[in-house]
Formats: C-alpha cells, sequence, structure tokens
DNA sequence: TAGATTGTTAATCGATTAACAATC
DNA sequence: TAGATTGTTAATCGATTAACAATC
C-alpha cells in the first residue's frame, strides 16, 4: 500500500472525498463509481481502479456506502485528524487565509500566524495574535508542526520555505508566484490564480 | 497548431511563463531548456517538446532571448491583452479576491463585483461598488465579458455559473468546493485550498 | 433468480524521456 | 573550429479505458 501508488491516484482521492461529502450532505447513503464518476467528469473505470489501490471498499451489486468509503478516504490520507497548521505573511493575502473558514472539519486549524513587519507583531487577525518571524524556528519546533502555508511577497518565498523546512515543516502550501527549491521529502503546493486564468484564456475564442 | 495540443502541455506554459518573468526580473536576458527545467523541475526535454507544438523559439547552441520567449507565449496563452472578469461573491473570500493585486500585469482586470445579499449592494470593496446579482445578465452581456471568478458558498455556485453561462461568459474560475457541471466550451478551474492540503497528508509519517 | 456493480486484467492510448542530427 | 543547445524522432514508460468474471 506504501509508495507504490501513483501521485496522481493520491491527487485525486481529495476529490472523491470532497464529492463524498456533498452526496452525505444531500441525503444520499449509498453511490456507484458510475454516479460519482458522472458528477466528477471521471471514468467510473478509473474511479474503481483509483479505489482499488488501497481495498476493495464497495459491494458487487450495490455500490459504496458512502459514510464508511469516506472514512476510508479520510484514514488513506490522513486526514482523520487535525493538522496544525503555521501561517507566514500576515499581508491582504495571509489575513485573508488566516480568515477563511473553510479549513476547519477538513482536516487543517492554523495555530499560528507569523509576519516580518515589526509593525504588525503583536497585532490580531481574528483570533490570531501575529508572532515574528524570528520565533519562527522555535514556535514551529516546540509544536511540531509539519504543516504551513506561505503568503509572502514572492522575493521572500524561498527564505521563509528554508526556515520552515528547517525548523521540520514537511508539507507547504505555497501562495507566493514562484517554484521553490525544497529538499527530498517536503511537499509543497502551489496556489496561484493567475496561473489557472491564464489556462483557460488559450481556449476563448 | 490548434486543438491538436494535449491540455496538459496548454496547462504547463503559464508555469513557464511565471519563470521566464522571474528570470528577467533577475536581469538574465537568456536561458536555455536545462536552466529553466532545472529551476520547475521539469525535465529539459519536456519544456522542448512543449515549446516545439508552437514553434521554434530558441536557437541551437545558445538558447532562448527570454524577452521574445515570454512575448511569444503571452500570445500563444492570448494574455497579450486585458481580460475583463466578473467576480460573483462579496463575502469574505470574494472580498479577498477583488483585492487582490495579482491579476494586473498578468492579463486580467476584475471590472465587476456582484453579491445575492441585499444589504451588500452599493457599498463598496476597494474600488469596486458590488452590485446586485440581477444585474449579472445585463451588464455581462453589455460589456462581453468572458471570465468569471465564483466566489459563492457551494450551495448557490451551481446556480451562479448556470446565470454567467448563458449571459456569454466562457472561462470560470471556481473558488467554491464543489464540482460544477458545464456545457461543451465551457472552460472552469477550481482553487479550493483544503484540496491541495489533502494532496500532501498522505505523505507525512 | 435477474440485474447491477464491483475489482481486476489486458489492451489501448498518450505522455515523457532519451538520443541525436542540425546548427548556431 | 569546438562546444552548446535546439527541435524532433523513436523508444519507453505510465496512465486510462474496456471488458468481464465474480458476486451481492
Amino acid at each position: 500500500m506504501p509508495s507504490t501508488i501513483p501521485d496522481i491516484v493520491i491527487s485525486r482521492l481529495p476529490i472523491y472525498l470532497r464529492a463524498l461529502d456533498r452526496l452525505a450532505q444531500e441525503g444520499h447513503e449509498v453511490t456507484s463509481s458510475h454516479e460519482l464518476g458522472k458528477r466528477l467528469g471521471i471514468s467510473s473505470a478509473q474511479i474503481r481502479k483509483d479505489l482499488s489501490h488501497f481495498g476493495g471498499f464497495g459491494k458487487q451489486g450495490t455500490g459504496y456506502k458512502i459514510a464508511f468509503l469516506s472514512g476510508q478516504l479520510r484514514q488513506v490520507l490522513k486526514v482523520d485528524r487535525e493538522w496544525e497548521v503555521a501561517l507566514v505573511g500576515a499581508g491582504d493575502l495571509g489575513s485573508a487565509v488566516a480568515r477563511y473558514r473553510g479549513f476547519t472539519d477538513r482536516g487543517f486549524r492554523i495555530t499560528h500566524v507569523f509576519d516580518a513587519a515589526p509593525e504588525k507583531i503583536g497585532k490580531r487577525i481574528g483570533e490570531f495574535v501575529i508572532e515574528p518571524i524570528s520565533s519562527l524556528k522555535k514556535v514551529v519546533q516546540e509544536n511540531n508542526i509539519k504543516i504551513a502555508m506561505i503568503a509572502v511577497p514572492a522575493e521572500e518565498a524561498q527564505n521563509v520555505a528554508d526556515a520552515l523546512i528547517e525548523a521540520g515543516v514537511r508539507a507547504i502550501l505555497n501562495y507566493a508566484p514562484i517554484n521553490l527549491k525544497t529538499p527530498e521529502g517536503v511537499h509543497v503546493q502551489y496556489i496561484d490564480p493567475v496561473i489557472h486564468m491564464q489556462r483557460m484564456t488559450y481556449y476563448l475564442p
């Protein structure tokens, strides 16, 4: 079950999980690879194949119990727990991320917000008190934080990433519009809305 | 040059463009597939192959002139112009998107912000005056807007998408955590930070 | 039982990489 | 010229799909 599973399969599991939770919310208790596939624009064969990497979660003839499958996926993805997350950057973007209410219930809780600007230290964003970046290493280590989000300008992102990794962070969600150099074993995901926009204009007349 | 080019190639071009702009910013004038690949963690062969779909932009022995290649990619991606964008949803998330300064210079300008809540209509977010969703169709049509962003709750996202598409929108950046059903010829990109987070926890110990 | 749907195997399809002639 | 790097072809690799026996 370990490292033999293709990244691209892992990357689809959260999509399945989201769709399952939505189905549950709509009152469904059972679904099928066909129904799920139709909702997601994915072939039923692919969904069955993806799931089969982790076990047989369904029943021939009837399909998948949504609550059960969703629980299994949560376990596989390790979001059957709550991860503490450090956020670096308390500007416009960082503040918005800090205030975003959608992380809880889906496995994540921001517990610390850092910024480099002296005038911001001690100020509040919602429930958080902004901490100085100089205490990042200590705080991340003491709390054994493994996941961070970067919401600083592009120029500072690499330095912040280096500091985070040195402090023990192993997964980074990077909002800065720049590619990070990271060592083996550190995982990075990127969010740059402009990239997504530019992926669509090609197809417009 | 048209529809024969794989989606996955198109999806990488904005990444190349971003890296080129960064190289330019750092003072470089020329680069190579090898240098670019090293920065991005992509093989040089793939970069050359991707670019070759659109023409020969480089020179043997020397590589690519950054300014030229960047201009060409902008043309290919149709971001050598400024696209007007409508934003639907003026809650926490929508407001943050509206205030985000990173769209300009990279091809996009939000020109209208809509919301359904009567108490928000007429209020301002930065430079925008929030417009009622009832005038969405008229405004989008009159301004010939082809691109929109959705930042409303999951439950409303499909309805908003339907309205946008009926009004002529052909590309949607969806921040709502839900898959949209759209007809042929409408392009959708998704941003859900939790999905990205859940793609990393699997790999954590 | 008949109908439906899984899990899996084999076949197909497509994307990535390696290699190299061309040439700056 | 010698060294470097492109653009492209062919080989490899991996992912998706089709099909079906198993079985609920």
